[in-house]
RNA sequence: GGUCCCUUCGUCUAUCGGUUAGGACGCCAGGUUUUCAACCUGGAAAGAGGGGUUCGAUUCCCCUAGGGACUGCCA
């Protein structure tokens, strides 16, 4: 019987988490979830000097925003020292590693020395028995041969072992570095499946003659393509590299930004939206990841975005929708105001492709009478024999005030007047609309009646009628 | 420089030796139309280049070109 799945993300809290993290963290959530396994995190911290509580607390923040959340305890690479340690000396003991009194500069020159000849460096303590009393640095001894992996991305890979550098497991300072303790908290940790950006192609090829000396299992490796900015070029804060919190900010649904981001290097057949997280889950494979770099496509992810809005209930979407609407309405929304968007849902919805679309779109819901009514949009109000007209159908809606106000008896009242008169409806239309929505971007005519209500629309029009007539 | 990875419409991708190379976003045209959208119909648009292997290559192999990663006592 074989292992329950275990994935894990592995950031080191050196800023926020960012697009393509959170795409990684993605896959190997969906992963864990696919397997019936578990997802876990980990923050490698190790780097004292660059590792603050604050970006921690960012990609803590993120991943909770996004939806993902981690099985078990967080671990935080720092306080497994102990065990980083033990491994050192068990590969010391065991010959696979031996102490290094070079000094940085030296290192520094032999490196050089090295590439000058194409060759990987080799400390020339390697071969060293005694133990002078000098600081001294763990170093790996890279075995003679070849090292393979097998990745479900980018298939077989082979590496002639003498192209890799002896590298540091504890510095001269007793520390671990990198290398050396993924490797002791992965298999600390039970991952099963390490899923991580191809950055680390070549780590794979070090941590495996890593697990080989230390006689433990290999995991089943994973490495997916970084994410390219729109351009094709690295990601940069200038063109998409920005914190997840930055795309919430800009109006993405947690649900739509996964499913977007997952959709980017993965594939399903045809299927390009998935509304339904669990099916989403059912469908993902580690088989579907694409080997290419994959571009960021803003478009494409507003259309997904638009379609999570879409199938999203009309309160989940107001609740996501608030702060926008705050934001627009440059304070708290009153609760008739807030009934009123509410009910306008569904007119909103296929106008807007993120949270700030729909908030805009909704602008005439939250307006304050009187509306400004200038420029362009004052033009229809300004024609001659309208503002006639205008008063004369406001009587109208008055005489009638108190019967059904919905958009459908509101539409018919609206087609006969114009029809009574002998008038094409947009001689009637546009100078309602204008007065209703002081040229804010609205929907059908009487679906904005039927939600303003007899009131608010009454007052609006006596607005303008006073104000052009 | 060296090692390794990648390369199908503008973009994301399907194809697992035989297809009119399919879908999606975007784009263009038309329809609808009371603003803005949405929606419907149609359209343009791709196998980096060159060699092989094969009856037959987008698909397998090699070379070239382009892109990327790594090459830290960072992670």
């Amino acid at each position: 019987m074989s292992r329950p799945v275990v994935t894990r993300f592995a950031p080191s809290p050196t800023g926020y988490l960012h697009i393509g993290g959170a795409r990684t963290a993605l896959f190997n959530w969906y992963f864990a979830k696919k397997m019936g396994g578990q997802f876990k995190l980990r923050i490698e911290d190790t780097d004292k000097a660059r590792s603050t509580d604050d970006a921690t607390a960012a990609i803590l923040k993120g991943m909770d925003w996004l939806g993902l959340h981690a099985d078990g305890e967080i671990v935080y690479q720092s306080k497994n020292v102990d065990a980083h340690v033990a491994a050192a000396n068990a590969l010391l003991e065991s010959g696979a590693a031996y102490r290094c009194y070079q000094t940085p500069e030296q290192v520094e020159d032999l490196k050089a020395q090295a590439r000058e000849n194409n060759r990987a460096f080799r400390s020339p303590c390697r071969e060293r028995t005694d133990q002078p009393d000098l600081p001294f640095a763990v170093r790996f001894r890279v075995p003679e041969g070849v090292t393979t992996i097998k990745d479900h991305v980018q298939g077989e890979v082979t590496w002639q072992n003498d192209s890799f550098d002896d590298l540091v497991l504890l510095r001269a300072d007793g520390t671990p570095t990198y290398m050396l303790a993924v490797v002791v908290d992965d298999r600390d940790m039970d991952v099963t499946h390490v899923i991580r950006g191809d950055d680390h192609l070549i780590n794979a090829g070090r941590q495996t003659q890593l697990y080989q000396a230390l006689g433990w299992d290999v995991p089943e490796w994973a490495h997916v393509p970084l994410i390219h900015g729109p351009d094709g070029k690295k990601l940069s804060k200038r063109h998409g590299a920005l914190g997840v919190d930055a795309y919430a900010n800009l109006g993405y649904l947690p649900s739509g930004l996964r499913n977007y981001l997952v959709k980017l290097g993965w594939s399903y057949g045809d299927t390009e939206i998935f509304l339904d997280d669990a099916e989403l889950t059912q469908a993902f494979s580690l088989q579907g990841i694409t080997a290419s770099a994959a571009r960021l496509d803003f478009d494409k992810m507003d259309y997904i975005n638009a379609q999570h809005m879409t199938h999203m209930s009309d309160a989940a979407l107001m609740e996501h929708a608030l702060p926008f609407l705050e934001t627009v309405n440059a304070g708290p929304i009153a609760p008739i105001v807030q009934d009123r968007i509410l009910r306008g849902m569904p007119t909103l919805k296929p106008r807007s492709k993120t949270l700030i679309e729909l908030a805009d779109q909704a602008r005439y819901l939250m307006d304050i009478r009187p509306l400004d009514i200038s420029g362009k949009t004052a033009k229809p109000l300004k024609r001659d024999g309208v503002i006639e007209l205008l008063s004369a159908l406001t009587l109208a809606l008055k005489s009638r005030k108190d019967a059904p106000w919905t958009a459908e008896a509101l539409d018919t009242e609206l087609k006969d007047f114009a029809e009574q008169r002998e008038l094409g409806f947009g001689r009637i239309g546009q100078p309602v609309r204008a007065a209703l929505t002081g040229g804010s971007p609205s929907p059908d005519l009487s679906v904005v009646l039927a939600l303003l209500g007899p009131d608010e629309t009454l007052g609006r029009l006596d607005d303008a009628i006073a104000a052009f007539g």
